[in-house]
RNA sequence: AGCCUCAUGGUGUAACGGUAGCACGACAGAUUCUGAUUCUGUUUGUUAAGGUUCGAAUCCUUAUGAGGCUGCCA
């Protein structure tokens, strides 16, 4: 049922939001006008080590985004240089994840490990100018000497070797003659600096792991640091976006950039990362709610990862759209949540075709309906879209409505079903409840109403009679059985990243509930894995992959707002 | 404690020495064959104290608060 989906282009349209500009962006600006660059590269540079997520689709929206506005590129550089972290399955879904994003790298696509040959020869550089040095202290030893936040650090009893002896050291270091961990390359720079990225900091280190790209190649690997700054050079990168934590970074990026025969000099900016409340945003946490199985995997959909998104059906557009409205500042606040969940209503209210499903169903007969008849109803698609037509619904005399919808002894603002109340069931007749009956339980099984075929198609009879609420209803005798799954925020707490706290005491134990009787109208039956729906009166529900063509599956993307239901919770 | 950075309503974000605006939220109302959508209105803010200026959210000083930094992670 392509018809249902009506999915969006997925690339940046002209209805992606941009206000004002940011200070980067002003930046850019100003160093076009000066002259200094004619035109802003950027790159988006992950490690591959985990799945992207929101936080991440900020950045990727920023660096390509630019690109996009300016006519010039954003490359995809992989950050490669800690083989024991790095696997091939994270270089593959996070390009999955940028193109579903909607953007795209072109040819420019790039792996630090691509740079190792000209890394290490710089690495031979600096030793040749007396500015790094072959350390044998233990790790111990480093972080003791490295001094702390007030007190400085002390020389180590290797730094003065001669250039010779450092030459000759570093490149057995490479040939493997020496064990893991027992010697590091370092810069020489300053053990009393203010900026302890500037004690000497370590250049490689000696790690025997295979890598994903370069294999067994190489013993010695590059530390971040001495790799970063080096390949935005490499590849005439003009603004280095990174976030607030590398702001202390930025003087050894720029030491580095300056004591190299480098081809350009990037200049690195920092801006605030993306925070949301009731979610954790670090790799490792993320990784950990996998390997310990609180989700089902990166791409479950309470994940904040971009295929968690994806899966729980929010568009890429609508993140898009997220991205550009929370804006980029050097301000390390927290985002409402709210704020996407009204991003993601916003494209798929205009979107999404409409259709009725009942998730809790409790039966309805119309004693006054002829027992064999049906009618194929006309129902309106999508009301935010002329061009979205009609589909036909059968209706007879034995239905599904929510049982929500219905209440024994409703309260006076109850606009739905009750003893003697009528509503309108949607685009079909008039209902009025005139009997129901009950189990041995007292459970309401099934309601007993009588119809006006007056009302034909929902519209109004013509004795002036008025009805306060609509209900969607299913035929019981065409209706195809589901299995929904609805999601909460998986975390209770307003902030369970905070130190002070541990995240998986706050795992939100609603965050998933399945329902499993569910009630279909018919031209649901063939929806397509990604479909995304809106259930009238619900919410918008995506068809996800568990999904087989005798066993739906839906995912509850994100509920419509219910202004009864907020009465409701006010008492 | 040292260094770096930041500070505008409940949340996020504008204002670039000249009327503090926008979005989300909340609240109230109108419309409605989705208690949705849409529309209208209300509410709440420049961390503090000094200074410069005709005029300061904006520039200066100090204070306060918040975040980051002591991996051979990125």
């Amino acid at each position: 049922m392509s018809d249902v989906s009506s999915s969006p282009s997925s690339s940046p349209s002209p209805s992606d939001k941009r206000d004002s500009k940011d200070f980067i962006r002003e930046i850019i600006d100003a160093d076009l006008a000066s002259g200094k660059h004619s035109a802003p590269v950027t790159r988006f540079p992950p490690e591959p080590n985990g799945y992207l997520h929101i936080g991440h689709a900020k950045s990727i929206c920023l660096n390509f985004g630019i690109a996009k506005e300016y006519g010039s590129r954003c490359h995809l550089r992989f950050d490669d240089t800690n083989p024991s972290k790095e696997e091939q399955e994270y270089v593959d879904s996070i390009q999955a994840d940028i193109r579903w994003l909607g953007f795209d790298w072109g040819d420019h696509l790039f792996f630090a490990s691509d740079y190792f040959d000209q890394i290490y020869a710089w690495a031979v550089t600096l030793i040749r100018d007396g500015k790094a040095y072959v350390d044998d202290q233990t790790p111990e030893d480093i972080r003791s000497n490295r001094g702390n936040l007030t007190e400085p650090g002390v020389n180590s009893p290797f730094r003065d070797r001669s250039v010779e002896e450092n030459l000759a050291l570093f490149e057995a270091m490479r040939a493997g003659n020496f064990p893991d961990g027992s010697k590091v390359l370092r810069a020489k720079i300053d053990m009393a600096h203010a900026n302890l990225n500037m004690r000497d900091p370590v250049l490689y280190r000696i790690l025997r792991a295979h890598h994903h790209r370069s294999g067994d190649k190489w013993c010695i690997y590059p530390m971040y640091d001495f790799t970063h700054g080096q390949s935005d050079a490499l590849e005439h990168i003009t603004h280095s976006l990174c976030t607030l934590e590398f702001e202390n970074h930025r003087p050894l990026y720029e030491w580095f950039l300056d004591n190299l025969p480098v081809p350009s000099h990037p200049r690195q900016i920092e801006f605030a990362r993306l925070n949301l409340n009731y979610t954790v945003m670090s790799k490792r946490k993320l990784l950990q709610l996998v390997d310990e199985n609180h989700v089902s995997g990166w791409d479950d959909p309470r994940m904040p990862t971009v295929s968690g998104m994806r899966r729980r059906g929010y568009p890429a557009e609508a993140i898009r759209n997220f991205c550009a409205t929370i804006g980029i500042t050097k301000f390390n606040g927290t985002n409402d949540f709210a704020l996407l969940e009204n991003a993601v209503r916003e494209v798929m209210n205009r979107d999404a075709q409409r259709r009725m499903a009942v998730l809790d169903p409790i039966k309805v007969t119309i004693t006054n309906y002829p027992e064999d008849q049906v009618e194929e109803l006309d129902v309106i698609n999508n009301p935010e879209d002329p061009n979205a037509g009609t589909r036909k619904v059968p209706f007879c005399r034995e239905l599904y409505i929510e049982r929500d919808d219905f209440m024994e002894d409703p309260p006076k603002k109850f606009f739905r079903l009750g003893p003697g109340r009528e509503v309108r069931f949607r685009c079909a007749y008039w209902l009025k409840c005139e009997d129901f009956v009950k189990d041995a339980e007292g459970k309401v099984t099934e309601l007993l109403c009588t119809y006006d075929p007056e009302t034909r198609g929902g519209e109004n009879p013509p004795d002036g009679r008025k009805v306060k609420g609509t209900v969607h209803w299913v035929s019981a005798r065409h209706a195809v059985p589901a299995e929904v799954r609805v999601y909460d925020r998986l975390f209770d707490h307003a902030n369970p990243d905070s130190k002070k706290r541990n995240f998986l005491d706050h795992i939100n134990p609603a965050s998933l509930e399945i329902l499993s009787g569910c009630q279909l109208e018919p031209a649901l039956a063939d929806a397509k894995v990604g479909d995304s729906i809106q259930f009238e009166r619900l919410g918008y529900f995506c068809v996800d992959p568990d999904s087989t063509s005798d066993a739906r599956v839906f995912n509850r993307t994100v509920g419509l707002r219910d202004s009864w239901a907020k009465e409701q919770q006010r008492g």
